[in-house]
DNA sequence: GCTTATATTCTCAAAAATTGAGAATATGAA
DNA sequence: TTCATATTCTCAATTTTTGAGAATATAAGC
């Protein structure tokens, strides 16, 4: 194992269930010498990716507490995004959570979200939180807009040939609704937001409880859904050329 | 530049005002040939801490996202003291900010913060933005927790003498005021948070406008925002214990 | 203060990875 | 297609990393 991945190695081991690891827990775990693990530690230390908590025992580090501000700071997606992700919980008149989410690597994962004050209950999806590929209505409105090169790369000809139709017609309609597929009671609504200039393929969603979709109310959230992902995608196209300047 | 810090050198250069850069602007501004940028880049690159945006132009990547979620999920002093900071916010009564914030090796680093809905005001204090150590009620409270050798390694011993004394005085009252040191018009109160086997030395603060803390008030959100600090420490305690497990 | 147990750093030669310059290859627009 | 630019590749020289164990911290108990 070399270079940055010996180092990331070392990080991925932290999660919600094992948030701390001693040094000779690492080296166990990674395989590696004492000596060994007790170096990568020490240069992880000494950048903020890790710090140490009790008694020999470490913890991921405040650096990317500090990263993720930056990311929210700059990140075009959520700069073009976030307040009219607000936007649209409030007009949706309903308990919702609103979700802007995007392809990471092989997963999806969601960047932003924001739920309505009456909210009573929390969707699996959270800022942070990479998610499955091919379930929700989420990752499809996604899928649908993957050039199918792409999509093949990520989850498989077959797979991909698996969902080819499905995908075919939800990019016919630009939206994608779905029931219980992620978590049981709640159903969500999709649109996609594309920007080939920022490289971005997303979807902006909302999830509310299945049993208040009736017909009328249903249409008119997916209206205001695909209202608002186009505005999305307008401010990204807009936010793209003023960096390119504007002649006089 | 060897191992981590490589690395890390790249990740430095993004901030809120340079937000992307290219290959050639990296290798320019570290000093090394194109060819060892690229080859750095497409470490980064396959690890999700980059990410490439339009036209040959990288940005942060979605990993930080990731991990800052995996951090907001297991750090003690947010498990310990997320909840009562709101409650401090609702319970102060006037527009307010609620911060929390820690030592971050040679700075303080805020990790929440909660406005009231009130609260018409933004100080410059945010989850994930690193501050002057020396400046401000919320940095001065922790100052005056520190050990007198590591506030010397910190910030020299001319500086730490020149402060002994009003930490002194900090430290006999556990609280700390301050006015317009970060934000014109705007005071900050802080009372420390210390957990030695977490190896935590934090503070919990409140931000509010200078004019509106008249004698009596300023007494009891002192008295709101020890009580509150003390809370935290008593948790922070706690969660240690139920690590160790409780013996029958 | 000493003693013990554990955590952490250090040492050194062998093994492996990184470096830099430029050539070779994608990639995308005209 | 042709061009321009972005990205990867090549290879020998240089620098880092590695692993085992010795040498030091550090902390707790006596």
């Amino acid at each position: 194992m070399a270079g940055l991945s010996r180092y990331m190695a070392v990080l991925r081991l932290f999660s919600e269930g094992v948030p701390t690891w001693t040094v000779a827990e690492m080296a166990d775990a990674l395989g590696v010498p004492q000596s060994t693990a007790y170096r990568t530690v020490r240069d992880l230390l000494s950048e903020g990716l890790v710090e140490m908590s009790s008694e020999a025992r470490y913890r991921l580090g405040p650096a990317f507490i500090e990263f993720d501000r930056l990311t929210r700071l700059t990140d075009p997606l959520l700069l073009a995004g976030d307040q009219i992700l607000r936007d649209v919980v409030q007009e949706a008149g309903i308990p919702c959570v609103g979700l802007l989410t995007r392809l990471y690597g092989r997963e999806v994962m969601c960047i932003a979200d924001a739920a309505s004050p009456d909210a009573s209950f929390s969707p699996s999806y959270e800022r942070g939180r990479p998610m499955p590929l091919t379930q929700g209505a989420t990752s499809k409105a996604i899928l649908a807009r993957l050039p199918s090169k792409r999509l093949v790369k990520l989850i498989g000809r077959e797979a991909a040939d698996a969902m080819r139709d499905e995908l075919a017609a939800l990019r016919r309609v630009g939206f994608c609704l779905g029931r219980g597929e992620i978590d049981e009671g709640l159903a969500g609504l999709a649109a996609p937001i594309v920007c080939e200039a920022e490289g971005l393929i997303a979807s902006l969603s909302l999830v509310v409880e299945s049993h208040r979709l009736a017909g009328a109310r249903e249409e008119r959230l997916r209206a205001l859904l695909i209202s608002a992902a186009q505005e999305m995608e307008t401010r990204l196209h807009a936010a793209e050329n003023i960096k390119e300047g504007s002649p006089a």
